[in-house]
DNA sequence: CTCGTTCATGACCCGGCGGTCATTGACCTG
DNA sequence: CAGGTCAATGACCGCCGGGTCATGAACGAG
């Protein structure tokens, strides 16, 4: 009946617990020091959490949800285009085979900058999974999560080694540490972010990257893989309609912090 | 003059203390525990070290330590062999600069073998600095020795591609992110991994991919750049006489851990 | 206005751990 | 063997922070 509670309260002291959380880590962060934050008493914050953990674990649950939400998307895009590729594999053109496994490339990409949005509003969160949570039951969780993508990738990768769009000389694992070991970086680094880079931009370049190497001299390879016997389109002009996808804003794509 | 003190008791209480800091970080390993671990008592602990956090820090500073010497020891080869070309980029035929170019490549691989021996056999430590060490003078330490790789492999290939050896439309610090990352996450795999693996040739084929890319038919272009003006041999088989670099024992290169 | 309900407070309790120090006894010297 | 030194011990102290709960006050219903 009487004294309806405080609609923001339970807002309030998980923004602040969050923003300790990011100074402090989970066990370091102090309950009164949260509810200091935002005006209110230690008591409060036990009318609202059970625990310190219970309130990470709400966002923490919040984040995965969507994390999973989008991977499961993404698999289902690409495996359904991996099927259709395996089934109809003798009756395409050379042509259109090659251009399904560019669709392959532009889901992946398109996934990646989702991922990387979503990284962009949860930084603080991740920010306490890499490095705040030792001693909760969340440790440990963000390197599964880094696993389970290395293996993904990984496989990924072999099943595009199956169809001869990827070089079948390297171990499928290797890829996927590659690529997702770059997020990793980058995930960090959006912690210390001043400004939100160009996340799109940077996704786009470092699959292209990937996919056709560092050396010089990309462009004029239009050499055939034998796999997919004389496919070709792969290699030359892979991601997207790509124009300017890998050279624009070559600064802010991974910033830097401290001189 | 009387009761020499135990020799061993330094090196067992380190020891006993590197297990327990990876096992729940520095703030939350006891003294206790540590001591107990090697048949002594807390006063013991306190005789040989200030702290938790100074034992810890012998133990970093011998890591950077050599850490640093190796690093010092990689930019001194490799500048020395940019100087060296830049000075004599006129005067050098195509073949001659192709072939210092590969030697850089090659001094590369070399230093990444000698530092993941380093992260083996510091793998404990690395991984307290990467999970461990939240509120600590050791907080951020780790994340930003990544910084300085990305940047430090940034340059690396800022000058490569004003040699022409490197594709031009991409922002230096990408290859950063991408080599690091991928150092960042076996770094944090060898503190599962149960039995060394081959570090040496992951390195090799970590390199090659990322010059050669992932797409097929890097075994036929031989296609010049228009930087090192027809140079054309650092595309072809660029790294070591590498023969068996890359898919040497696959499923060894990265380990997995958990089912 | 009165009363009952629920929110909110912060003093308090208590367990855990870092760090201390009086005491013990192992070991060396003479 | 006696005396002296010093490594080693572990009971103890004090602080810190999580969690509780008696108390008070805000609010709505009647």
């Amino acid at each position: 009946m009487a004294r309806p509670a405080d609609p923001h309260a339970r807002f309030a002291l998980t923004s602040a617990a969050r923003a300790e959380f990011v100074k402090r880590g989970i066990r370091g962060a102090r309950i009164e020091d949260i509810t200091a934050a935002c005006g209110l008493s230690k008591g409060a914050f036990y009318l609202h959490f059970d625990s310190k953990e219970a309130l990470f674990r709400d966002v923490v649950t919040a984040l995965t949800g969507e994390l999973e939400r989008l991977t499961e998307e993404r698999i289902r895009l690409v495996e359904g285009l991996f099927r259709d590729l395996a089934r109809s594999r003798s009756r395409l053109s050379a042509a259109d085979q090659a251009e399904r496994v560019e669709r392959v490339f532009c889901l992946e990409v398109e996934a990646d900058e989702r991922l990387l949005e979503l990284f962009w509003d949860n930084r603080d969160v991740i920010e306490v999974l890499i490095s705040g949570c030792q001693g909760t039951e969340f440790e440990g969780q963000f390197w599964r999560m880094v696993d389970r993508e290395v293996h993904r990738v990984g496989h990924n990768m072999e099943c595009l080694q199956g169809l001869g769009a990827c070089r079948p000389d390297v171990p499928p694992e290797l890829f996927g540490s590659l690529l997702v070991g770059a997020y990793v970086v980058v995930a960090k680094q959006l912690g210390k972010a001043k400004a939100k880079p160009d996340l799109a931009a940077w996704a786009r370049s470092l699959h292209r990257l990937i996919h056709e190497g560092a050396s010089p001299g990309h462009l004029t390879h239009a050499a055939p893989a034998e796999g997919l016997k004389a496919a070709g389109g792969v290699a030359a002009r892979p991601l997207r309609r790509s124009g300017g996808a890998i050279r624009r804003n070559p600064a802010r794509s991974s910033p830097r912090n401290r001189s």
